[in-house]
RNA sequence: GGAGGGGUGCCUGAGUGGUUGAAAGGGAUGGUUUCGAAAACCAUUGUGGCUGAAAGGUCACCGUGAGUUCGAAUCUCACCCCCUCCGCCA
């Protein structure tokens, strides 16, 4: 959400923003309803403000006959106060539903665009595997080391599943302990959130807006969302919050399984594991003053690619366009990894700084040493690791002409194998 | 799932339908004292909206939402959350 002070005062700056992010309010309506909202709000308190002052009278005054004559003034009074509250709620409502409308603007060093194919690629990193083989793509390298099953998981759950085995199961371990244990070391707090939130919860975090709604599960029975990433519990954590200044930058690293409905992404990305409804994740998140947040972004931004090449996976880096950026965001970047058998780069990571709309819904604010004074605090997030999706830039860049899959260094050590033989099919 | 108990400020904890935004204690902050500290003493100590240049004025907020009333922390109803016991259970 944005502050209604800084759009009153800024109206021309709120549209241009919600154009360069292709989103359509009515920023006009909203003014005017805020308007008639303050009006009516005026009328209702001076009423209150009377009928207040005539309950002390009521009760300083001894004499009966005095009292009743108040009394009966006071019912007078009453008789517009529920039209006036009628009218109040309706303007409320009015304006909350177009406040939810209006999405965080782009910070002005974001690149204006219309959709990703405006996003800039700031620089490709690390060297992209030279076979002297023809590389097979991961599902066919999956199916023969038995690694991942998608047609059982089908059997069971329905498309989009799968199942992880043998090594793949030991490698998302270790690859999460590799996070857990260098991001540690950076002041990052592990966290295993639960997945599941409370409506007004997941609406705080800004992503279930428009279509965004569609992307999640809800379990009707109990009105809980099942979470699209860990960042929407470790928002909701400190939801209604006051932190201390010296608190502050406060890091989460959050690991959880991840659901999503892929609701608009039929046809899409249909082979394998790359777009699935679960898939588990370790997520960074940070609460900062917002003078620190931008600073916080190329922060996290550095410990993607500190991850990244540790893997040794070439990876391109883009910023994100204004169009491209998503509801609660300011500015993005996104972390794509080669991937050889598509012969082009695909999604792995994204991070984003959402400066103060996702803590301006969710209330949560940080008390200053100096001045006594609370502010909303900024949230900045970014994917660690998403589990799938490494395994399969891991077994793609890391195939060896004689069938075998080489492991990353740096993940050895928490693993018992240095490279996955080949398995008879079962 | 069954039975009971409870949600008040940073915390503990009072609160008879009428100056109760809320006692008291603790904590925190500032000050006095001190070489310094502790102790003691004094003072300060909510958030948000509207209005205003400011001082101020005014309204709202005691889990949430409705209701009764001239007037609600206090009465009524619904919901949410927490705790205890029983049952079930990884």
């Amino acid at each position: 959400m944005l502050d209604i002070k800084f759009i009153r005062n800024n109206p021309n700056l709120v549209k241009e923003g919600c154009q360069k992010k292709q989103v359509e309010v009515d920023i006009d309506q909203l003014l005017e309803i805020d308007r008639k909202k303050r009006e009516t709000l005026q009328a209702l308190e001076d009423m209150r403000a009377q009928k207040n002052k005539a309950s002390l009278e009521i009760a300083k005054t001894k004499e009966e006959k005095e009292k009743k004559k108040i009394i009966l003034q006071m019912r007078e009074l009453d008789r517009n106060s529920d039209r006036l509250t009628n009218n109040l709620k309706n303007f409320e409502t009015e304006f909350k539903k177009l406040m939810l409308q209006i999405p965080n603007l782009p910070l002005e060093d974001v690149p204006t665009g219309k959709d990703e194919r405006d996003n800039v690629v700031l620089r490709e990193v690390g060297e992209k595997p030279k076979f002297d083989f023809k590389p097979k793509d991961y599902m066919e390298i999956a199916k023969n080391h038995d690694l991942i099953d998608i047609e059982r998981a089908a059997k069971t759950s329905g498309s989009r599943f799968g199942f992880l085995k043998r090594e793949a199961a030991f490698l998302e371990f270790a690859l999460i302990n590799f996070v857990f244990e260098n991001l540690n070391k950076k002041g990052f707090i592990p966290v295993i959130p639960p997945v599941m939130l409370k409506p007004e919860m997941a609406k705080g975090t800004g992503y279930f807006e428009t279509t965004a709604l569609d992307e999640a599960y809800y379990l009707a029975k109990d009105s809980l969302f099942l979470i699209g990433t860990s960042e929407q519990s470790l928002v909701a954590m400190h939801a209604n919050e006051v932190l201390k200044e010296s608190d502050l930058p406060r890091r989460y690293m959050g690991f959880s399984t991840c659901f999503r409905r892929e609701a608009g992404a039929y046809g899409k990305d249909t082979k394998g594991i790359l777009r699935v409804h679960q898939f588990d994740k370790i997520e960074m998140f940070s609460l900062t003053k917002p003078e620190e947040s931008k600073k916080e972004l190329q922060f996290f931004l550095e410990m993607e690619e500190t991850l990244m090449q540790a893997l040794k996976i070439p990876y391109r880096v883009l910023q994100i366009c204004t169009g491209d950026l998503g509801f609660p965001a300011a500015a993005k970047y996104d972390i794509e990894a080669w991937l050889p058998s598509e012969n082009r780069y695909r999604e792995t990571h994204s991070t984003s700084n959402c400066t103060d709309y996702q803590s301006r819904r969710l209330d949560i604010r940080y008390k200053s040493h100096k001045t006594n004074k609370l502010s909303l605090v900024h949230t900045v997030n970014g994917t660690a690791f998403a589990i799938g999706r490494i395994l399969i830039m891991l077994i793609e860049n890391y195939q060896q002409k004689d069938g075998t899959i080489a492991v990353p260094d740096v993940l050895q050590k928490y693993l018992n194998f240095k490279t996955i033989p080949q398995k008879l099919k079962e």
